[in-house]
RNA sequence: GGCCAGGUAGCUCAGUCGGUACGAGCGUCCGCCUGAAAAGCGGAAGGUCGGCGGUUCGACCCCGCCCCUGGCCA
């Protein structure tokens, strides 16, 4: 996965798919809506495998708060990139493309179905369509970081105009998260970093995505008893047991939804407070979340609610040529 | 029944010693998003400042009455 930095371009990689010959599925949408029961279902009916698409089920450890299947309810289907993290590691889109497409090249070549199954609207971008991540170097990275955190992110803004005027325009003053990358890259590899994810990235895979959403009131009212049921299960003591192996310096799994909570909770606030927190984060990422997948056409859009649910995704894959070998 | 405190955005609450509400947080809506993405960032819509009357050139801020909420006393 060494490659020129263009940032425009990309190769023309994808590969064409032929009738008959296996083709990648993806479930998507926002959390709570049912995606790892839907996507379990068409593994099953597709004889195919399921691929995670979320950074936080990543992580080994971080069950209760993420919603992940237990291995019981996975029933017999295969579940890749779950489990492949420890919490004190922090996550990377880059990385999790190389080890995802890894996974589903090797499923395609053995005949089976990979199913997609994750609300990172990113991570399944990245491994749908041509994005390509130019490199990262951790100490440049830290330096910036200390360079942010000191003078603050308009100064650094100002010098990204000047060096690369273009990704200035497309990254807002205040954002320095992002600003810190386009400085990296633009340092890295000596060019200009076109800090915008293309209108057209050209598809890698052949890909059917198919969303899944429920009314919003709904999904509210879901988001709060799934929230209370996991506190009821034991969110506190998962909570404190990470924490144990170093949850809090986790820079990804310390901001999952629920543990981030749990945490400032168990330093000194109180555990209702924390819940309630929950709820309402999860709801603001649920919002986050449909503003990103609106906006990609090629999604089909199924009622999380609908009594026939699978029939329905399975109709709408069968349109497309996929459907149980 | 009396006394005290309070009634300002959907919620919690700032604020104006009388001169068009700079309101804030949360919520809501919309948008952005290329190595932390369950992260990071931006924008918008919401108020006849409890009601009626009075004083005043002018009141959400002063006066009177009334209604509502909380507390204390009886």
């Amino acid at each position: 996965m060494v490659e020129a930095v263009t940032g425009v371009s990309a190769p023309a990689t994808t590969r064409p798919w032929q009738a008959g010959s296996p083709r990648p599925v993806a479930v998507v949408g926002p959390t709570a809506t049912g995606k790892s029961e839907l996507g379990l279902a068409l593994a099953t009916a597709l004889a195919g495998e399921v691929v995670n698409a979320d950074a936080m089920q990543l992580y080994r450890g971080l069950d209760i708060g993420t919603a992940k299947l237990t291995p019981l309810a996975r029933r017999g289907v295969a579940h890749h990139q779950l489990d492949v993290l420890e919490v004190t590691e922090t996550a990377s889109v880059a990385a999790y493309q190389r080890a995802a497409r890894c996974t589903v090249e090797r499923l395609l070549a053995a005949g089976r179905t990979p199913v997609l199954v994750g609300g990172s609207g990113l991570y399944v971008r990245a491994v749908l369509d041509d994005l390509e991540f130019p490199g990262t170097d951790p100490v440049l990275r830290a330096r910036l970081e200390t360079e942010l955190a000191e003078d603050g992110p308009v100064a650094l803004h100002a010098r990204l105009a000047a060096v690369d005027p273009a990704a200035a325009a497309a990254v807002l003053p205040s954002n320095g998260r992002r600003i810190v990358r386009a400085l990296e890259v633009v340092a890295l590899t000596g060019r200009p970093f076109a800090a915008r994810l293309p209108a057209d990235a050209p598809p890698r895979y052949a890909a059917v995505q198919l969303g899944v959403d429920r009314p919003t009131a709904e999904l509210d009212e879901r988001i709060a008893r799934r929230v209370a049921r996991m506190f009821a299960a034991g969110l506190v003591d998962e909570t404190r047991a990470l924490a144990a192996r170093g949850l809090r310096d986790g820079r990804t799994a310390s901001r999952a939804l629920g543990y981030q909570q749990v945490l400032a909770a168990l330093d000194g606030g109180d555990l209702t407070a924390a819940a309630a927190d929950t709820v309402r984060a999860t709801r603001r990422f649920v919002r986050r979340q449909r503003s990103w997948f609106r906006r990609d056409r090629r999604i089909h859009w199924l009622d999380a609610a609908a009594p026939d649910l699978v029939d329905r995704a399975l109709a709408v894959l069968a349109g497309h040529g996929v459907s149980r070998p």
